[in-house]
DNA sequence: AATCCCTTCAACCGCCGTCTC
DNA sequence: TGAGACGGCGGTTGAAGGGAT
């Protein structure tokens, strides 16, 4: 990376830095992290863009409680990989490693407060975690008759940036509150400063974007073809030449950008 | 109303495996 | 084939929210 340490912002993410990486991942995909970081301007490593895309703003992400029976399926998928927390979230469309890792936590900590205070009761030890309909097992009825969203070893925010679009478009049309983040820690940033903020304001921002953005990220277009990574890379395009437009794009408030874009 | 404590979860860190040159 | 770059993963931390006192 060409920036060094010191620049590099740390810390929640704000608005616009959410913004800015949404429109960069939807033109270059959700692979080439370091590249993004770069040429989005954002003052991140692509580790951190990563990981607020991966945790955050991946449009196939569930929020809110985990329903019991993906407790469940957590609790014996744990007792089937231990901590492989990626590999537990790979068959738990919507959830994050994270999400899990972090729901684990909580869970065993709880577990292991309630069972001190039973083994201290009494001396039956209870496993309560432990479904009935389960033990440390393999061949798991529950777990193996899952559907499984895994796919060659790719987590299901795995999409690659135009395809992913799509997705998040059926997403805000339709309505649906599958991606609805709570609005608890995010309030309205006004000051440009490192604010608060609901993804419900983020995704009208994109939907705004969208009718002007369509025409070129259109998934079924040509047009949208040839800003594929793997399209760039087999055109004339050169990584330099991606480096100039994306930064070029960068410093320009949302509107320009999108009118950039559709020049 | 104040403050203390617990819970939650976003984000960072460091290591490791894979890829590319 | 080896070195460097990069991405992915698991562990950990710390800020914020909320309930209890």
């Amino acid at each position: 990376m060409g920036q060094d340490d010191e620049t590099m912002r740390k810390g929640p993410w704000t608005e616009h830095e959410d913004l800015q990486l949404i429109l960069y991942v939807r033109m270059f995909g959700d692979r080439r992290w370091d590249f993004i970081a770069n040429v989005s301007g954002l003052k991140r490593t692509g580790k951190s863009c990563r990981l607020r895309w991966v945790n955050y703003l991946h449009p196939g992400l569930k929020r809110g409680k985990m329903a019991p029976h993906e407790e469940r399926l957590v609790l014996e998928l744990h007792s089937k990989f231990g901590n492989r927390w990626s590999r537990i979230a790979r068959k738990l469309p919507g959830r994050t490693d994270n999400e899990i890792k972090n729901y684990w936590r909580t869970h065993m900590r709880k577990k292991a407060q309630e069972k001190k205070k039973t083994t201290s009761r009494s001396q039956s030890p209870s496993l309560s975690y432990c479904s009935s309909s389960s033990s440390i097992c393999t061949n798991n009825p529950v777990v193996d008759s899952m559907p499984m969203i895994e796919t060659k070893e790719r987590s299901f925010y795995d999409t690659g940036g135009v395809e992913m679009f799509t997705i998040m478009k059926g997403k805000n049309n339709s309505n649906n509150n599958s991606f609805k983040t709570p609005t608890t820690r995010f309030s309205e940033s006004t000051d440009g400063q490192e604010g608060h903020y609901s993804m419900d304001e983020i995704w009208k921002d994109i939907d705004l974007l969208d009718d002007s953005i369509k025409p070129v990220f259109d998934p079924y277009s040509e047009l949208t073809a040839s800003l594929t990574w793997d399209s760039c890379l087999s055109t004339s395009w050169t990584m330099d030449g991606q480096e100039e437009f994306g930064k070029s794009m960068f410093s320009l408030t949302s509107k320009e950008f999108s009118s950039r874009l559709t020049d």
